[in-house]
DNA sequence: TGTTTGACCACGG
DNA sequence: GCCGTGGCCAAAC
């Protein structure tokens, strides 16, 4: 075994953002308390397509879907969001504020799977 | 090996 | 509300 990269941990915690919520670069970063919110989208950005990572459902703090143009096609990231019951308006999350979940909520029982 | 690049964020003016 | 700036740190080159 090995030590789990820094994006492997990214794609552990957006593997547990619940379907039909949303979160945020910032939000991750600071969950695993290891360095920035620029990271998070690095490491998304290698792995859009790395197996069962729901990269949709994070998007930047103002709820807006800043990673749309690293999709396959800019309007697949919206359509599979609808897909799970989010409406997405203008490139972004509607009622963001009341979709958005914090990995904080899972409290310090947070496990890798990889 | 040093430098550049990021799907970002908080802050100040 | 906008714009510039600094910080963050792993990978790519």
């Amino acid at each position: 075994m090995r030590q789990p990269t820094y994006y492997e941990l990214v794609y552990a915690v957006v593997k547990l953002i619940p379907r039909g919520r949303v979160s945020t670069y910032g939000a991750i970063a600071d969950f695993l308390a290891l360095g920035s919110a620029r990271m998070v989208g690095w490491a998304l950005n290698k792995s859009y397509t790395a197996g069962g990572v729901p990269a949709h459902r994070v998007v930047n703090r103002r709820g807006e879907l800043s990673g749309r143009n690293h999709w396959p096609s800019p309007s697949m990231m919206q359509e599979m969001l609808e897909q799970e019951g989010v409406s997405v308006e203008d490139n972004r999350v509607k009622d963001f504020g009341r979709l958005f979940w914090s990995p904080a909520e899972l409290g310090e029982n947070f496990e890798i799977h990889i």
